[in-house]
RNA sequence: GUCCCCAUCGUCUAGCCUGGUCAGGACACCAGAUUUUCAUUCUGGCGACAGGGGUUCGAAUCCCCUUGGGGACGCCA
């Protein structure tokens, strides 16, 4: 094994989705591994066998692939390691360090003595072993207990530096008695503040969701989400908001992680995640709005994937996450979308509009070609022969074929739509 | 309760370590410009060093206290 290269890890419990809190400092583990030209490692903490799952395991790895985060060699699994820690315990005691309480085996912490940590995101941290008491190493049941078998899985796969979250912080002075237990030299830790929702409490489902998963679901993109958590107790010291993973990985340097909690803010998120869609090629975005498409069961059987590519043309710009796709443009799917109320009211109701779309489908009927230039050149030659603005013709229009008062660029939209679909539509509510 | 972490605009942050540039940027918000609406884009505006003591010629920056927020105190991980 190499003795300089940093050694990492990332060791989820198979016991529910990723959270974003754990999306995020696997990113920086995976960033600080990149940067340092490292290695970074998946552990499985699965010794809880009621609470761990296999679905919440495949989950978990297909979320940090879809992040952008990858690992080297085999996943680690507590559960197939209890003899090790058996045999680790065993040792301890046999040195007089624990004692066994019934079948459970515990370390014997010495009083009165000072262990400092040297943190790498907050400096010096003193902790007193009068406020630790006996740990359990192995408990009842035969299962290690956390902090135990963290430590020796630590050590045997060589892990150079722990990142994790600030809940952490207690737990090490107890694991550095483990390391010096077993005449081993701790790693370096770092602590990360944890994020918190908006109102400074935990981060929970009325701030939007925790899990990574339900991000995805509701169409953000990876590269947004990813940038997003990076740039939360991190920042690229000039005044970038949008960074790739690789960027970040080359300007990123662990000493300047913030020791200051954050909270999380979805607006930002939705922003970013927005400059990512706009920046998007359609190409890519097609399958995924697909499946938003199918996922809020909207008829797509009967439309070709070069349809809806032209309608992400005209939306790309639109939308803050891909799950606003289908409400926007529920029109190009179906001829009986929704009215809104008010725009219905303000231009189909008034005295002349009606009429006007009457006189504008008739002169669409003519057109050989029905493009977004010769509609809009229709349109503006109405418009002044009648001596009205082209906004008094445009939004009546614009309600008769969409039901909506905003949305693309009209002549765009009744291009994609097509003459005799919008020919309907106007004729329709048109006089 | 005990121990621990933290404190710059509403939010994310730069600046802090190595005291001295109107405390800079972004999101959000507000106004204006462009535009057929919305969105985009471009201008401008609002808006912060928690409070109090020190140290110093000088403190957002260093020290202490208070207050406030958060975390941990499991045979969960």
């Amino acid at each position: 094994m190499d003795k300089n290269k940093t050694i990492v890890r990332f060791a989820p419990s198979p016991t529910g989705f990723l959270h974003l809190g754990s999306g995020r400092t696997a990113l920086f583990n995976w960033l600080f591994a990149k940067k340092t030209g490292g290695k970074f490692l998946l552990r499985i903490e699965d010794t809880d066998k009621v609470r761990s799952e296999e679905r919440f395991l495949e989950e978990i790895l297909e979320d940090l692939k879809w992040l952008g985060i990858d690992w080297e060699g085999p996943l680690t699994h507590q559960s197939h390691r209890f003899e090790l820690y058996r045999e680790k315990a065993e040792e301890i005691l046999a040195a007089g360090k624990a004692y066994k309480e019934g079948e459970a085996i515990i370390y014997k912490v010495e009083k009165g003595i000072e262990i400092e940590l040297d943190d790498i995101v907050h400096g010096k941290i003193k902790f007193n072993t009068d406020e630790i008491k006996d740990q359990v190493m192995i408990k009842s049941d035969g299962s290690p207990a956390y902090n135990f078998c963290c430590v020796v899985d630590d050590a045997d796969l060589g892990i150079t530096h722990i990142i994790r979250g600030d809940d952490h912080i207690s737990n090490t002075p107890k694991q550095i008695m483990f390391y010096e237990a077993m005449g081993l030299t701790p790693p370096r830790f770092g602590h990360m503040p944890l994020m918190m929702g908006t109102d400074g409490a935990k981060l929970s489902k009325r701030h939007g969701g925790v899990s990574v998963e339900e991000y995805k679901r509701e169409g953000f993109l990876p590269q947004a989400l990813a940038n997003y958590l990076i740039l939360l107790g991190w920042s690229p010291g000039d005044d970038r908001e949008i960074i790739s993973l690789e960027e970040a990985a080359e300007l990123f340097d662990i000493n300047n992680v913030s020791d200051v909690q954050s909270k999380f803010d979805a607006q930002k998120l939705r922003w970013i995640n927005g400059e990512y869609i706009m920046a998007s090629d359609t190409k890519d975005l097609l399958p995924l709005i697909k499946e938003q498409l199918l996922a809020a069961e909207v008829d797509i059987s009967n439309v070709t994937d070069e349809y809806i590519s032209e309608i992400i043309d005209l939306y790309k710009v639109r939308m803050k996450t891909l799950g606003e796709f289908p409400a926007m443009t529920d029109h190009f799917f179906k001829d009986d979308f929704e009215m809104e109320e008010k725009g219905k009211r303000k231009y189909l109701g008034k005295e002349g509009n009606p009429e006007n779309l009457a006189i504008f489908a008739g002169e669409l009927a003519n057109l050989n070609t029905f493009s977004h230039e010769t509609i809009e050149e229709v349109c503006r030659k109405i418009a002044e022969e009648r001596e009205l603005k082209a906004a008094q013709i445009i939004h009546p229009t614009r309600m008769a074929i969409s039901g909506k008062t905003a949305g693309a660029g009209l002549f765009e939209m009744m291009e994609v739509l097509g003459k005799q679909k919008v020919l309907e539509r106007m004729r329709r509510v048109a006089k």
